[in-house]
DNA sequence: CGATGCGTTGATAACTTTCAAATTTAGTGG
DNA sequence: CCACTAAATTTGAAAGTTATCAACGCATCG
């Protein structure tokens, strides 16, 4: 596993190219919405940035988990492989945290899913900052909270229909990712077959089923258009 | 939906009767072992206790999200009906603390699968609290992270066939309730499907081939003896 | 004793996976 | 830039798994 002083690192400055989505996105819905926000300041200045190229392992299971890893550019997947079967964790796009344990071990494994960059931050430095500042404790509990919640939806995902499971999948990837009503998707059909507990031919499939439905259009097959979302929510059971 | 000012509350001075249970076991695997719970303590002195029957609603989706919950004895379990589905968010025994949300609204609801004794916590109590002491603040993170890792771990579950979803529900609660191999479950088949994702009749047909196979045993329908731990262990496929 | 709820069992239908092959796309070296 | 090769995606047919519909057994409770 690359460590933070593999030569591709660089002292973050430049917090300017840091895209703080994911604490903007908590401060909308939580409490004091004036409140800025302590941890994401501190963030910017703390960790030093490292980049991985496409499919590059960042951390694998049973590694210490000494830090939190904030995605600066590019797309990264956590993920488990068990009896064969290979579970994606979930997909954290520009701004997210990812990293978060329980326990001092990996659980997960993550990779790069395209060319990204990440910036570290120690995880024994967040806790005795997090000691000393409840602001900031308070906010890796919210950022955590979300996580959870993010968690709690997946879980409702995994028990539908391939069908629902493929249409709530678009629904998600087109609100954390899209410019419009077009969704690059930066991972394979394998990503996200395991991401839904589904195979690639049932993923492919649907999709296709769905573009005969005229609910999606794909100029390609990694770009998708959501013709229609009132369907796709419709199908997606909610 | 019953108020904490409900005619069957009563102040919680017996702390006796509380098994800090979750928190222990936050404290067995996280950083500094013999760093006494800090949250745990205030807690004790902090909400009254509420009585719940059998199948009462504790809360409702949509409903403001100001309290905490702590076990103290019964089952609890959280849930959300979607399109005619019924999915089970989760099962809390005593000592278990539910009723953690990112949004200020209820996302999924709550009863009681016993009768049922909770302790409430108001949020923003806890809030204040946290806002005041870091090392609770930091605890209600690592309590947040700890469920996080629960529903990661679910996630996985659901992706499974139907033979490794219920061996990894009888594990699980196994590990959480059983006194030695024997667990008494306290919830009917409808609610272990609605939690694995499966219909009663697939949940049923499961167990009965499971005791076909000597994994295990069935005394009653709500009580199940694990004869093979090892072989339940192999049909979860981890 | 009959009603009711819960759990089990059986037969069939629907859905998803698996295996196989065709087709498209992307990557590489000339 | 093109041609070639490998990888990714799509499509088809058959097999396997789970859901659905229906009936039955069993215990509890008035």
């Amino acid at each position: 596993m690359l460590e933070p002083t593999a030569p591709n690192t660089e002292v973050s400055r430049s917090s300017a190219t840091i895209i703080p989505g994911a604490a903007l996105a908590v401060a909308q819905v939580f409490d004091r919405a004036g409140e800025q926000n302590r941890l994401d300041q501190s963030l910017h200045r703390m960790g030093a940035v490292i980049s991985y190229p496409r499919q590059a392992e960042i951390f694998v299971v049973n590694d210490a988990a000494d830090y939190l890893y904030r995605v600066i550019s590019g797309i990264v997947q956590t993920y488990r492989v068990v009896s064969g079967r290979r579970q994606i964790g979930g997909f954290y796009v520009p701004g997210d945290i990812f990293g978060i344990e329980f326990s001092p071990k990996r659980t997960l494994s993550a990779e790069a899913v395209t060319d990204t960059k990440v910036q570290i931050l120690k995880r024994s430095a967040i806790n005795a900052l997090a000691g000393r500042d409840a602001a900031i404790a308070r906010e890796l509990f919210i950022l955590t909270a979300r996580q959870l919640w993010r968690a709690q939806e997946r879980m409702l995902l995994l028990v539908k229909s391939a069908q629902e499971r493929v249409a709530g999948f678009l629904i998600e990837m087109a609100d954390r990712m899209a410019t419009c009503d077009a969704v690059e998707l930066p991972m394979s059909r394998k990503d996200i077959a395991d991401y839904l507990g589904l195979t690639i031919e049932t993923v492919s499939r649907t999709l296709t089923s769905m573009q005969s439905a005229a609910v999606i259009e794909m100029p390609t097959s990694r770009c998708i258009v959501l013709c229609d979302r009132s369907a796709l929510k419709r199908l997606n059971g909610s």
